[in-house]
Order: C-alpha cells, then structure tokens, then sequence
DNA sequence: TGCCAGGGCTGGG
DNA sequence: CCCAGCCATGGC
C-alpha cells in the first residue's frame, strides 16, 4: 500500500559538495537500486524515497517532509569527503591518471552492510543491467512499500534478513537469481538468527571483518572486498572482477603472463592506501571503455586522450 | 547465435 | 598454488 497522503510535502536541501557527478557514481556498479529520468536521480535510502540532481553549490535533494536532519544523507553520498586528498593518494601512473581524466567526480557511496552484502552475492557473474533487475524484483516482492510523492512509481525497502529469510529456496529463483538463491538464503538465515551480526563488522578490524565475510556462504574474495570497500569504508579492500583483472593485466602488464599469484600481490601493493577507490575509477573506466568500443568499435583504450 | 557477465565452491593435478 | 567444471539466466 503506497502512501497516499496529501499533506506529505517534499522538502528541499542542498548538499554543499564540489566535483560530485551523480551519473559516474550511480551508474559504476556499487549499487544497483537508483534510476534517472535523465535529468535528477531517485532512489532509496534506508527507509526514505529521495531524489537528486547536480545543483551550482552542490546536491539538490528532495525527500518527504518532516526531515528532521539530513545526516543519513551526506552519509550515505559521503559529501564531507575530501576528494582532491583522495585522490591525490593514487599512484601517477599513466594507466591510472587516464582512468582519473575519464571518470571526473566519481565518488564512493557508504551503503547499508545488509543490502550491499545481498545485492553482491546476487552480483557473481551478472551483468550490472541484470543485477539491477533482480534486486528490483526481489524489493517490488518482498520490501516493504514505502511513501512516495504524487506521481513517483511505487517505491520499497530492500528486503531485511528477516524477510529473506523466511522464504523458500525456489522463491528465490523465482526472482530470476539462480544458483546464487542458496547462498543468499543461507546468508539470510545465519544473519536472521543472530549468528552473525553486520553491525558488529563495524568495529572489527578490516582482517577480522573480511574473515567473517568470507564465513558466509556465497561470498569470497571478491564479494566481501566489495562490502568491506561500498558498505564498511575500508579504503584498502580492493575487489577484483573480470573488468579489473583485464585492467590489471591490459594496462600494468601488457603481453606478459603474470601468475595470479604475482597479479594479486601487485594489486595489494601498486595502489596504496586510497586503493579501493582507485579500483573503482579504474573498474568504470574499463567497463566505459568496452560500451564505447563496442557502440563505435573505432575508440579502443589507447585511443581518445593522447596526442 | 554464441560468448560472457562486478564469482564461489569443489575436486583434481 | 593452479586449474577446470559446474552452477542459472539473459544481454549484447
């Protein structure tokens, strides 16, 4: 049932932020739940509908009315972060300060642990287009509804643990996930019944945290450096995909065969302490570059910026 | 029409 | 440590 309240007004703030662009960091594949209309973004955050787009002095954002602080908010879009020091941390090779010039104003968002956790056990081997429909299914099925303005299509919550929990197996798959139903289903239960708590991640150290992760079914390597990095803020998790393994491989060691051994052991060491986010500029960058190649099939990667 | 996708798990060299 | 095969589903 959507809210049908004619008195919940939206009410406005602007978030003072520079060099913040909503389409790289939406569209970069941390998160899979926000839509544009071209010109301003909705979404969900928490429990709240809200919608966004680039203003002069910053963020122009809208929610429902009360909004008794926006704390959530500039959380959640990491506005205070200090981008121009972040990046600074990068390392100045070529690879990466093209990757820098291709993807101006991306930024990391700081997600809820249980929805990133979710979505990137359904992430393993997805495209980013097909993620996006299975999350939408699942929260259209089991999320609850959530108040939305006059004319904004329905809108609901990610599911909680608890929900996910309590359905059956083919369920799931009924949501188009797969072979990836089990794990999340398992995650659900273990995190449902107590045996797990995401909040207590939150203190534990980036080893510690990265361990119980690992712990829960469905989740390697990769997924849980994606939660640590999108959901936790540990600044040196550094998820490796296909996209980021060709990276590696393509722009740091083209025609040679390095082990996965010797790849694993450059990527822990190459981009220093803002590695997380340099992964994401070079993750963007790479997946950029495959749309354009395959639209125009004339700018390759090493084509466009030199000269 | 095949190839491949923000992988994890298992079993074999 | 390395590798292959398997697991659904559907975009391009």
């Amino acid at each position: 049932v959507t809210c049908s309240d004619k008195t919940s007004s939206l009410t406005q703030v602007v978030l003072p932020v520079r060099d913040y662009n909503l389409a790289m960091t939406l569209e970069s594949g941390q998160v899979f739940r926000w839509k544009s209309d071209g010109k301003a973004w909705e979404g969900i955050v928490g429990r709240r509908w809200v919608r966004l787009q680039t203003d002069p002095a910053g963020l122009l954002a809208e929610a429902l009315a009360p909004v008794p602080d926006w704390n959530w908010l500039t959380e959640y879009f990491q506005t205070d972060a200090d981008l121009p020091s972040i990046l600074s941390a990068f390392p100045a090779d070529e690879p990466m300060q093209r990757s820098l010039r291709a993807c101006q104003g991306l930024r990391l968002l700081r997600q809820d642990p249980w929805e990133c956790l979710a979505s990137f056990i359904l992430s393993s081997s997805k495209q980013i287009i097909q993620i996006q429909q299975i999350v939408a299914l699942l929260c259209q099925r089991y999320g609850d509804p959530l108040p939305v303005p006059a004319n904004s299509p329905p809108a609901h919550v990610f599911p909680p643990a608890e929900r996910l929990a309590a359905l059956t197996e083919k369920e799931l798959r009924a949501c188009k996930m797969g072979f990836r139903a089990p794990g999340l289903l398992a995650t659900s239960r273990l995190i449902a019944s107590g045996g797990v708590s995401l909040e207590a991640l939150r203190t534990q150290s980036f080893d510690e945290a990265r361990g119980n992760l690992m712990a829960l079914p469905g989740v390697g390597p990769k997924i849980a450096s994606c939660v640590l990095l999108f959901a936790y803020g540990h600044p040196q998790a550094f998820p490796v995909d296909v996209w980021v393994e060709k990276a590696l491989r393509q722009l740091y060691f083209p025609g040679r065969r390095p082990t996965p051994r010797r790849l694993a052991r450059f990527a822990a060491t190459h981009f220093g302490a803002q590695a997380g986010y340099a992964q994401q500029y070079l993750f963007h960058f790479m997946r950029m570059n495959g749309k354009l190649r395959s639209k125009s099939n004339t700018d390759g990667i090493h084509g466009g910026t030199n000269t």
